[in-house]
DNA sequence: GGTGGCGCTATTGTATACATCTTTTTCAAT
DNA sequence: ATTGAAAAAGATGTATACAATAGCGCCACC
């Protein structure tokens, strides 16, 4: 769903609930009811009801009609399959980028992604408050990466894979030092790939970036 | 969107709109009105809504904060990525499902679609009146490794892919005899691939059946 | 005591009225 | 004539009333 400049209660409403069905707030099976939900947050029924559709939409809600909205079972099958699926997607993603090219000005903003995970490891601090930078800087890496794609079908079928409760919330708290820097090193050899219009390498290490990410968050299932 | 048992109107709303969209009908750019909508299809604004927001996260319009909703413009591009994908996400599927392998009746089920095109071919009448039939067969095949698959996400992103005017649409028109029974025949080999639990050529397979269809629709782009 | 149907209640689906925002048109001033 | 603001028209966003459906408990009946 593309939205643009303003945005409405529905839309508000809808990023209020992702972001706490992703924390876990809900249980698995719990009915989210429209009546309950409007006078929690204060709204009517019309902005709740287009925000539990769009979540249905997302994959974060079961729908049945006449029957409403139950947020979904993840199983640790689901969990698996999507980093999968994300290696796939991105690497096919890196793969385009590098047969295309990418303009100066694409390459200059990787560089300073990845300059700021160079300082990020210089300082060599990985104190708990650290985790949120590191998530934040590879976020930015991987949406960078995916917004170049220019392609509507592949950002967001990223995004469906991210937006998992368990991988959307947690991953980093599990990462050693040595994960950090493995998969800041993985993101160098990306872009270099990358640059050097290498389409096969670029989609192997990010396929591989993605799997080892996704091997550590399977050991805690 | 997992819906069960009966329709709401929203939903049929959904349908149809979805159906002539991709049958061409609206011009992208053309604005989906709420109000000139509801009195086309007989029914109150609030449907028309919840019908234009679904398929706006289903990818076939852009939508604006109070602005409203616009066809899509489809690239080549898009179409040619969206093969691509489509090669990337059911060649996973296969090799899943060659990994964990398929039930007794699963295959029963894949064995009877085969059999039916088998049939199709040695009739090898490819009048246009056929099209439709394969067009049926080749979509329960790949809906049915879908299903069997038991993922959400991967069904839902192979409907993604799938789900686009020109490919949806056509593809099939500009298929020649032996085109139908090459396709044919990596069904069979998808198949044979999944049972001895061969991952690797299941996956291969269903890379090189979906390219090919690929190549077929990018000459026609 | 179990089963099946009936009706009540709670919840969702739809229509409509009202609020807000966008866009267009009008009209005056330069 | 052109530009700009302001008002009016049209469209979307939100709230609410009403309709329809599903779930539940009760009671009769077997």
């Amino acid at each position: 769903m593309s939205d643009q400049d303003s945005r409405t209660r529905s839309q508000s409403v809808a990023d209020t609930l992702r972001e706490r069905i992703l924390a876990g707030e809900f249980a698995p099976g719990t009915r989210m009811q429209e009546i309950a939900l409007a006078e929690e947050l204060h709204v009517s029924r019309t902005p709740i009801r287009e925000a539990l559709r769009s979540l249905a939409e997302d994959g974060l809600l079961d729908y049945a009609a006449n029957r409403g909205y139950r947020v979904r079972q993840f199983t640790a099958r689901d969990i698996v399959i999507s980093f999968r699926v994300r290696a796939a997607m991105e690497g096919l993603g890196c793969r385009l980028l590098a047969e295309q090219g990418l303009t100066e000005q694409q390459l200059q903003r990787l560089d300073a992604i990845l300059q700021h995970g160079d300082e990020l490891l210089a300082n060599g601090d990985y104190a708990a408050n650290e985790y949120a930078q590191w998530r934040e800087l590879n976020r930015s890496f991987h949406v960078a990466l995916l917004k170049f794609s220019e392609s509507v079908l592949l950002k967001k079928i990223a995004r469906d894979a991210m937006t998992l409760p368990i991988v959307n919330h947690g991953a980093f708290h599990w990462y050693r030092p040595e994960d950090f820097r493995r998969s800041h090193e993985q993101h160098h050899m990306i872009v270099k790939s990358i640059r050097e219009h290498d389409g096969e390498r670029a989609e192997w290490w990010m396929r591989e970036h993605i799997r080892a990410a996704g091997e550590i968050v399977a050991k805690h299932l």
